[in-house]
DNA sequence: TTCCTTATTGCAACTTTTTGCAATAGCATA
DNA sequence: TATGCTATTGCAAAAAGTTGCAATAAGGAA
C-alpha cells in the first residue's frame, strides 16, 4: 500500500486528506495496470477494506479523476472507467468485439495544437476514445 | 411530423418499422437543434406522445443511434447525450462553465487517416469530445 | 381490406449512479 | 499529545438506466 500512501502529500498541499478508502482505491487501480468500472473497483477494494460504501467509490474516482491521479475514460454505452494516471494515451476500441489498443498522445500533439489555435479553447484533459473496427473483424465483414 | 416520416423508407428498407414513439423522438431531435439528455427528450416526448415511457426511449435512441439516424455524444461525467444526426462533428467542452462549442470534422480527417493505418482499425463512428477551458474561464484564472 | 408474422412497446423488477445530511476522522496548530 | 476545524464518509432515499417477457401493432402478402 505503500505505492498509494505516495499520494498524500500532494493531497495535503492542495488541503485535502489521505483517507483509508482513497489509499485503497489508489491501490486496486495501481496494481490492476488495466482501467476498471466503478463496480469492479468496488468489489476489488472492499476486499481490502471492510466497510467501503459504493457512495465513497463513485465519489473518490471522481474526486481523484478532478486531481490528476487517475484518469477516466468512456468506453462508448455511456459508462466511464478508470485508470491510474501513467503517461497520456487515448483508445481505439473495436465496436464489434470489443477489443482495444492504446494510441499514444504524440500522435495527437499535433491536432491538439491545431484545436486550441482554432477555438481559443485550452485543452485540459486529454483521454478521447475512438471507435471502429478491428483488422480481425473487417476480415469477418 | 412530416420531418420524423421521411425516415420512413430508410428503417423499412432495412426491415425496420416506423412507429409513433420513433416518430415523436425523431421530431424532438430534430426540432431541439441541439443535443439532449434521454431525460430531456422524454420529458419533452410525452408532451407530444401521451403514454411513451422511458423505457421506450432509451431503447429507441439506442437504436437510432445504431442505425445512424441520431449520433450520441458524451459529454463527460459519462453521461450520454442525442442529437440528430446532421455533419459530422466534434465537441470542445469547458471544464468549468461548461459551456461548447462544435469542430468540424475536417479538423479531424488527416487524424483519423493516421489513426487507422497506424492502428489497423476502421474507424466508424466519429464523434469525439475534448475538454478544456474557454477562453473566458481561462482569463479568470 | 383482412390476415399473419414478428418488430416493437409497456410493465415491473432490477442494477447502477447520484444526492443530502448527520456522524466521523484527518491533520494542522497549539 | 490533545484540540478544533472541516474534509470525508456512510446511510438512506432518489434518480437514471437496463432487462426479460407477454401483449400489441406495423406493414407485407393474400
Amino acid at each position: 500500500m505503500t505505492c498509494a500512501a505516495d499520494y498524500a502529500p500532494q493531497l495535503r498541499a492542495r488541503g485535502y486528506r489521505m483517507t483509508p478508502q482513497r489509499m485503497t482505491i489508489l491501490h486496486v487501480l495501481h496494481h490492476s495496470g488495466k482501467h476498471l468500472s466503478p463496480v469492479d473497483i468496488y468489489e476489488q477494494a472492499r476486499k481490502e477494506l471492510h466497510g467501503i460504501t459504493e457512495t465513497t467509490v463513485y465519489r473518490t474516482l471522481e474526486f481523484l479523476a478532478e486531481n490528476g491521479l487517475v484518469r477516466s475514460a468512456h468506453m462508448g454505452n455511456g459508462h466511464l472507467v478508470y485508470e491510474i494516471a501513467r503517461h497520456e494515451h487515448h483508445h481505439i476500441k473495436c465496436r464489434n468485439c470489443g477489443s482495444e489498443m492504446e494510441v499514444d498522445h504524440a500522435l495527437l500533439a499535433k491536432l491538439y495544437r491545431q484545436l486550441e489555435s482554432a477555438s481559443g479553447y485550452r485543452l485540459t484533459d486529454s483521454h478521447v476514445t475512438f471507435f471502429g473496427l478491428c483488422p480481425d473483424c473487417q476480415k469477418g465483414e
